[in-house]
DNA sequence: CTCTCGATGCGCT
DNA sequence: GCGCATCGAGAGA
């Protein structure tokens, strides 16, 4: 994958007004699958953001399926609210929360409507846009490949909050989906293990291997156990 | 390197 | 009122 593809090299890139290249936005129908299968197809898709006319752009390299309400781990385990009335919408939609009460978190909508099924983007590669990354997560950034390494630092990365919840990531103009064969993954590159932070939903849906990542990584929230 | 701990807002039981 | 799909600083080994 190369930076120059975005840009990031051009001193222009990251002024108002700049035209990125133009990738194909991911379809509707491409997130119908389950929360497993869409976890492990957003690897390597690459998500874009207008950050007040900046073009950031990073590609995906970690994701956690979230089942629905009967998983729970999910969100969704408490049924439709008004928080997560989105995960119960149609795909492709962003559900954005506040978690710890100070760091936000961006999940992907899949699944059939009325399903809530959901998938965690946890860590993400910048393509373009690294400077004004580097400056919305400030002073403790560290390198380049680390400064959107977890689902908090993704959304702080790419200036994600919750005024974002909701939106259709396969339509919208601040934040959505494409393609970009230079980024695709194939499958013996992904890496699976026990989702992360979700004990508290018991042995059964706490063990589940349903965190996925691209191997070799730089950009992993935290090393993959176990050989491949 | 590993581990512990505090920060901090709010949705839901 | 409880408890969180996290992060970063600091201490110790």
């Amino acid at each position: 994958m190369s930076l120059a593809a975005y840009g990031a090299d051009d001193p222009f890139s990251e002024q108002p007004g700049h035209l990125p290249p133009q990738l194909p936005r991911l379809r509707r129908e491409e997130l119908l699958a389950d929360a497993v299968s869409s976890a492990r197809f957003l690897l390597g898709k690459v998500l874009i953001r207008d950050d007040g006319g900046v073009r950031l752009a990073a590609r995906i390299v970690e994701t956690e399926a979230y089942a629905g309400p009967e998983d729970r781990a999910s969100h969704a385990r408490a049924g439709r609210t008004p928080r997560t009335a989105v995960m119960f919408g149609p795909p492709g939609h962003a559900y954005v929360y506040l978690v710890y009460g100070l760091h936000h978190c961006l999940n992907v909508v899949c699944g059939p409507e009325g399903e809530a099924a959901a998938v965690l983007i946890r860590a993400v590669e910048p393509l373009a846009g690294v400077a004004r990354m580097r400056e919305r997560r400030g002073p403790s950034g560290g390198p380049d490949l680390r400064l959107a390494a977890g689902p908090a630092r993704t959304c702080q990365a790419l200036g994600i909050e919750r005024e974002l919840s909701g939106l259709d990531l396969l339509s919208d103009e601040r934040l959505w989906l494409t393609h970009d064969p230079a980024c695709a993954v194939t499958a013996e590159d992904i890496l699976s293990g026990p989702r992360i932070g979700v004990d508290y939903a018991g042995p059964d849906w706490g063990s589940r291997l349903w965190r996925f990542g691209l191997a070799g990584s730089a950009a992993l929230s935290k090393p993959f156990e176990g050989p491949r």
